[in-house]
DNA sequence: CATTCATCCTGCTGGC
DNA sequence: TGCCAGCAGGATGAAT
């Protein structure tokens, strides 16, 4: 569900709700959850950290929480104790209540040392957002791969943050097949994806995010670039560059969607 | 290495 | 109206 903007999105708000706080009680109500209350009660919450669609919530004794939103997970921030549909967790602050929703239950929590974080986070391929991210070290990416371009974008060990929808929309900017193996791009073509990467994310980040159906801020309110979308969820309609039909594929059981025309094989 | 498929979950939509 | 198939911003692990 959130892809890399909107993970850094809700990065932003909780920035500004969690910093220099601290956790006064936890209540888990989904045990798939893998934290424990005696874990991170009365941690000190003093910076937040995002790699790709994972966030980290840093304590002052550099431990952590790490938190994945998977497909539906969402925080709300509220005043007062709610009890919401599909809450899997209330964090109780020293000022107000945070509760993380999720219903299809793929987002996680879990609890983790200094140790064990950077191990998560040296899993993870390069944040396109991130100082790591240069020309160098994306080139060499394409080392001893074949695989399809899109399914080297989906997957996070080697770029983190990107999934189906804004790997949709960098191929159409790079005027790339989604089908294309990695092996066979040209210079030219790796050059134009390793520039469209971040002008799709970051635009995305000026709107907020993208709100088809579950992504949320957490006050509610929703993203915009679903109105920028250009071939996402447009099967059957004109490109807006040539007019052609939008055409739908499946890609690893994922839908993909493509100007036949402006994306040649 | 890579693909394909199943699995984890739940809810919504569209077609009949 | 009711039912069922298929779909959904994700990740992982097994089998091939």
């Amino acid at each position: 569900m959130p892809e890399l903007p909107e993970v850094e999105i809700i990065k932003r708000e909780l920035t500004l709700v969690l910093v220099d706080q601290q956790i006064v009680s936890l209540e888990i109500i989904d045990p798939k959850l893998k934290v424990k209350p005696d874990d991170v009660g009365g941690k000190l919450i003093k910076n937040l950290i995002r790699k790709g669609k994972y966030l980290f919530w840093i304590f002052s004794d550099q431990s952590s929480l790490l938190v994945h939103l998977g497909m539906t997970g969402h925080f709300l921030y509220t005043s007062n104790r709610e009890h919401l549909p599909y809450q899997r967790a209330l964090i109780v602050l020293s000022e107000g209540y945070l509760s993380f929703c999720d219903s299809r239950r793929f987002g996680k929590m879990q609890y983790l040392t200094m140790t064990e974080r950077e191990k998560v986070m040296s899993s993870l391929g390069i944040d396109p957002l991130s100082e790591d991210y240069s020309w160098d070290r994306f080139e060499q990416l394409f080392k001893d791969k074949s695989l399809s371009v899109k399914n080297f974008l989906m997957n996070q060990k080697y770029l983190a943050g990107i999934g189906n929808i804004y790997a949709s929309e960098i191929l159409f900017l790079s005027a790339i097949h989604p089908e294309k193996r990695v092996s066979e791009l040209s210079l030219d073509e790796k050059r134009t994806l390793y520039s469209s990467i971040p002008v799709i994310l970051n635009r995305a980040i000026v709107c907020e995010g993208t709100t088809i159906r579950d992504y949320h801020h957490s006050d509610g309110s929703s993203g915009s670039f679903q109105y920028r979308l250009r071939v996402y969820n447009k099967e059957g309609v004109p490109c807006d560059v040539c007019g052609t039909e939008i055409r739908r594929l499946k890609i690893s059981q994922r839908s993909t969607y493509y100007c036949p025309n402006c994306q040649k094989r």
